[in-house]
DNA sequence: TGTACATCAGTGAACGCGCGTTCACTGATGTAC
DNA sequence: TGTACATCAGTGAACGCGCGTTCACTGATGTAC
């Protein structure tokens, strides 16, 4: 039957919704078509009336995903204290355990590798990451301030995947907390220096 | 019908090999138990005379690929001079290229935390990665010491997944580039100092 | 304003496919005598 | 040393299952007159 027109785009941003947080949690191969419908409350056939395919809806989602967080990391490079901030939010055990919500890199950027199809909605969030944490090394050089932001988040990812990965409860809250430590004596270090 | 007694261990052997390789190239579910004993020259029903289940295999695999790396950071770990040149190889284009017989936790953390059949492995993978590293940080207190080697085995892996992840070449080299350069800087200023 | 009809998002059964796993069978090897 | 037979890794067809995707159908909505 045919349904409002005003529902349409509605549903369609609930889908996305629902994928990129069952996406996070399970992974692209983790998650059905099937299930991500049913979890939005509607059956599994008219997910074609919206993508065209699974990939499209991991890419779509993907940059779903990003928008609605890139504002936090936006807001980290607006000083030391803010990217201080941030790194306790994300390299935190929280964070560990609810990937659904957090970083869709520490989640997906594996599987991204081998599914050209995402790759450039992820490349795109993390040049941006990239681009506003720089920010933070304003009085360092374009070189120096670049590099630590690598640095900086290459880091935040490893270490919650890593983190993720370990049974021993132990290890992986020493791994966050060794991390959180590590990362706050190298801004410190770096963002007082001129480069 | 039967066949030679010694064969079995050698084909157990291989069929590991594949495994670890193709693990490490496509994850664990994208690989199916059929290609991995295709690749190893065998049908696919005598796998379950060598293994339980698929999930039993990747947890050898893992293993496996462990014994087979982790010599590697041991030599690593004996002198910031040999770090420095493990994070050359590690961090490189070549290891970016070439995940199959590269670092099992740049290919596999993520799935991993998702598979619990397989955290013990990747566990006593990371642990003991973490005990060899933190040697070259022995001027340093024990403290100072695990937190720069999880500071540094983080970056490394957080580094390798982002630039494996990304679709632009120059960027995913300026990660790669620029962490190396980090790194550097990272450990030379701490290994000189006493913590 | 009321009526007739075209639209099209949603429905849910069905498709082909590849997956992990099972199993009755084969036959060279290893062993008992 | 020679023969008879039990062993068991390898064979490959077959299993049930869930996947991504398709499609003929439904019927309330929106539109033409």
């Amino acid at each position: 039957m045919r349904y409002p027109a005003s529902e349409t785009a509605e549903k369609h941003e609930r889908i996305l919704q629902t994928a990129s947080r069952l996406f996070r949690r399970n992974g692209f191969s983790g998650v059905s078509v099937g299930e991500i419908m049913r979890a939005t409350g509607l059956t599994h056939g008219p997910f074609y009336n919206h993508f065209a395919s699974k990939e499209a809806l991991m890419s779509e989602s993907m940059e779903h995903a990003s928008r609605g967080s890139i504002g936090a990391v936006e807001k980290a490079g607006e000083s030391a204290e803010d990217l201080l901030a941030h790194i306790d939010e994300y390299v935190s055990t929280k964070h560990r355990d609810e990937p659904e919500q957090g970083c869709l890199l520490a989640s997906l950027a594996t599987e991204v590798s081998r599914e050209p199809a995402v790759k450039p909605a992820l490349t795109q969030h993390v040049s941006t990451s990239f681009s506003h944490l720089a920010k933070v090394w304003r009085r360092s050089s374009k070189k120096v301030a670049r590099r630590e932001a690598i640095h900086a988040l290459s880091s935040m990812v490893g270490a919650m995947v890593l983190a993720r990965a370990v049974d021993d409860p132990e290890l992986s809250d020493e791994i966050l907390a060794n991390m959180r430590e590590a990362l706050r004596q190298s801004i410190q270090g770096t963002v007082a220096k001129r480069g």
